[in-house]
DNA sequence: TTGTTGACCTCTT
DNA sequence: CAAGAGGCCAACA
């Protein structure tokens, strides 16, 4: 299925993916952008999650990192480490700021919410 | 209404 | 191989 930013906000939908993300699975927010429609625009993903602090039920944005698997949105969660402790709760190993084998938990919306 | 910003991605130098 | 700049769309002032 097909979200439809025009009819939807586009916050919920990120919101929305984001909750739907398997325990110890990972994606990206151009995978997330890409499924949503908004193609290249990755960023308003970055800017939705910015938003979903306050956001009830809980969104793991903690399970959302850029392409190359680096937690770069640590520094807007509570704490810095909290971004990695989450990940290490989900059995996913952080190393340096970066997720060991990224591709392994990588979980794209596209296969497993259908096209 | 226009301009700036943003937790990114990709190409080019 | 590493660093810089551009591009995408939406929200906020």
């Amino acid at each position: 299925m097909q979200y439809t930013p025009k009819t939807k906000d586009f916050f919920q939908n990120v919101f929305d993916v984001v909750r739907l993300i398997p325990k110890g699975r990972v994606t990206s927010y151009g995978a997330i952008a890409k499924y949503l429609g908004t193609g290249g625009s990755s960023r308003m993903v970055g800017w939705a999650m910015n938003a979903s602090h306050g956001v009830k039920p809980k969104v793991p944005a903690h399970r959302v990192v850029n392409r190359n698997g680096m937690l770069s949105g640590k520094a807007h969660f509570a704490t810095p480490t909290l971004m990695q402790e989450l990940l290490a709760k989900e059995k996913i190993i952080v190393k340096n700021e970066t997720i060991v084998d990224f591709e392994k938990h990588f979980w794209d919306p596209y296969l497993e919410l259908d096209v």
